[in-house]
DNA sequence: GCCGCCGATGTAATATTATAACATATCGTT
DNA sequence: AACGATATGTTATAATATTACATCGGCGGC
């Protein structure tokens, strides 16, 4: 089940407005502190879905005069991480919104490396697989990455159109 | 299916043979270059099936003077990569050897974070069910990672009896 | 044999990503 | 107000990776 296509029209505000709701929601519910500075690198980060860096979220957090220091996001980051609200993508050193955060899950992620946007895919068949086969050699599973790195439909398209 | 099980005893003189004679092969197949220095690269991320980041190849790589300088530990990672005879570990920002480099595979990589090992397994299965996701979505794919952190079932066996 | 080409390696500098250590501020409670 | 706990600010440094340019070495053409 696919959460998002951002490659695909649509209105993004929608996106952002569910994700900082969401956000909201759930650290009420635990009991955690979403502080105006985690807030801040959240909503930075659901700007688009193109993952960020930490110095690019940095250079955003800077109030114009000076730049923020790097530990200042990477404990947003940790934080953000930590409640399941973000995820790290290997494949970039960079982080995303996650779209469904209430539960941990395994996210599937598909990379576009022309126009950098990136896409979670539940991929509870996957988890299913990768579970067996931890089971198999009875081995206890703590944190899973799995990345997709290619080309999605709209370059894709794009770069047809522009060959003909 | 699992390749090799670092965590159970085996003789890994084989493992060190099989890889060694492998790529040699396999690059004289592909008329690509196994030079001295790529082999030797090789053969440090073959001592043990613990990955290593490219500064720890580079240690080892030094005549025991002056330790070598980054270019040339990435130059000899990018052909090694290039021709499929290591992965990189993105959890650990690390490489390891492939014990199966003749065709390209998705390697499903799993992580002891005790004892550091890393056993790579073919995931065919997995691969599929990415494939089918992919051709969902009109994504074409160029690279895909798959690594599973947790606790090996030697060191939990480890940790239960010292426990007890 | 010599020249010139090309791929591989050496070298120096720098960019990018991440953490450690310690000081200060803010929040919530008593 | 006083306190402890959590969060943030600040400085420095560690770890990972790349760029740019110089040099070396084999190999084919002459
Ligand atoms: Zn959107
Ligand atoms: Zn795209
Ligand atoms: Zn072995
Ligand atoms: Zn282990």
């Amino acid at each position: 089940m696919i959460h998002n296509q951002p490659w695909r029209d649509h209105n993004h505000g929608d996106c952002v407005q569910e994700a900082i709701s969401r956000a909201t929601a759930l650290c009420a519910a635990r009991n955690v502190r979403l502080t105006a500075l985690r807030r801040r690198v959240l909503e930075i980060l659901w700007q688009s879905h193109v993952p960020l860096s930490a110095y690019a979220i940095l250079a955003q957090l800077g109030d114009g005069a000076r730049p923020a220091a790097p530990p200042t996001v990477y404990r947003a980051l940790d934080f953000l991480l930590e409640q399941g609200l973000v995820h790290k993508v290997e494949h970039l050193n960079a982080y995303m919104g996650c779209p469904m955060p209430e539960h941990p899950h395994l996210a599937a992620i598909f990379l576009c490396e022309h126009c950098g946007c990136a896409a979670e895919i539940d991929a509870a068949g996957l988890a299913a697989e990768i579970g067996a086969a931890a089971a198999e050699q009875d081995f206890a599973i703590r944190r899973q990455t799995v990345e997709i790195s290619g080309a999605c439909s709209r370059c894709r398209e794009q770069r047809a159109g522009t060959r003909a």
